[in-house]
DNA sequence: TTCTACATTTTTGAATGCAAAATGATCGAT
DNA sequence: ATCGATCATTTTGCATTCAAAAATGTAGAA
């Protein structure tokens, strides 16, 4: 197995939860897992700690990392910096085909919102950021893109949405599509800003804290 | 010595130009050099890989990475980006104190600027910079800045600068720090924006390409 | 019983050793 | 002489091993 599959797969268990935020990455069972020795299990894990997905404590092994609402407050905040300029690249240089490949995705998206399938509506959600994401033709901007929005994932994609509010996202991304047809990057930088901005409102409003100190502050009985 | 210890050391020697980009890891000579041996030093490199600074080729092993023009203006889009969102947001949360430190630099860059010491007005250029960012109160966008920095430093603080350009670039420092005071984010975005799109169209004028292909195309007698 | 000091076990971090792959060198063929 | 093939050497990537540090468990004293 390569290097950057060991940092696939490892990343893949720690997006989907599987180790949770907090808890102890156990090497040995990990080795067993991948089949692999603990040398390149240990550089996969530097590696993902660099990303900031595990938190290495020197002598103590390493965790998955736990955010802090402080964290997922800067980690939006980078965020609709990164897509309000992928935006606006964008609209300079997406191609007629890359505009219609979003508008399915779009539209996809808009029935499964009809549905209300939340599954099927967040994959067509994340379909069109990151199609605006490439359609900035940055492959620098997409690599630091993938890798807020990978800390963020979960978050973003799990948290629950009131029908209110799944509503107005559904108009945000009307008028995401509609700025991006436009070409209108300073428009669309401006509608991405506020539709994160709003995500970002919910996301810590439903109180994802990742921080319970669940296992610093004692249970008293 | 500790790991990030190690990762720091390397980093080092490549910002320093000390192997230049495109040039062979020598892994041996790290290791005696270091003090260490291969298992810790390829850990360190495969963080500095995810990074960007270091290029790593299957069975081949590691080379310093090499830029291409194209690689460099997606550096400082990405570079404008964040740099324009550090802007915006330091305004919302500077302190005064912050603005005074961030006076005090700007008062030494334009002092260096009329004695003509490059270097040192480089110096207080990157404090001013890096200053802003700290403002913005936001860990993980001065990560990421300190990461895209890196990669283009070298481009950034070595390519000379004719006098009207210097001057004008001084003139646009004065707007940045007098935004600062305005405490005017829109304004501040604006200008580092174009400071920064300035900058990257001296450093490719200048030709800074790394990939020349000196190793690729033989030289001919 | 509870706290502390000590011994044991486990786990971490790093060095070494080994197999596979790539580089290059030598030799033969054209 | 040049090109290609085969073999030796080097280098890479990984498994294993070893030492040190931390966690755990135990026994003894207050």
């Amino acid at each position: 197995m390569l290097h950057e599959e060991v940092v696939g797969r490892i990343r893949a268990i720690l997006l989907d939860g599987e180790i949770p935020p907090g808890a102890r990455i156990p090497e040995r069972e990990l080795c067993e897992r991948l089949q692999i020795s603990r040398t390149p299990l240990r550089e996969a894990l530097k590696v993902l700690a660099a990303e900031g997905l595990v938190q290495l404590l020197p002598h103590r092994g390493s965790r998955a990392a736990k955010l802090t609402d402080k964290d997922m407050r800067d980690l939006f905040e980078v965020c609709q910096g990164l897509e309000a300029l992928a935006g606006e690249l964008a609209c300079e240089r997406i191609m007629d085909a890359e505009i219609a490949a979003i508008a399915a995705a779009h539209a996809d998206m808009v029935r499964h919102y009809r549905e209300r399938d939340l599954i099927q509506y967040y994959r067509g959600n994340r379909a069109i950021h990151e199609g605006i994401v490439a359609a900035a033709g940055n492959p620098v901007l997409a690599g630091l893109y993938a890798s807020v929005t990978a800390r963020i994932r979960r978050a973003r994609y799990v948290t629950p949405m009131t029908p209110e509010r799944w509503a107005v996202a559904v108009k945000e991304h009307d008028a995401i599509l509609n700025a991006l047809q436009r070409r209108d990057g300073v428009g669309l930088a401006h509608i991405l800003r506020a539709h994160l901005r709003h995500k970002r409102e919910e996301v810590l409003q439903a109180g994802f804290a990742e921080t319970e100190g669940s296992d610093l502050v004692p249970r008293i009985a």
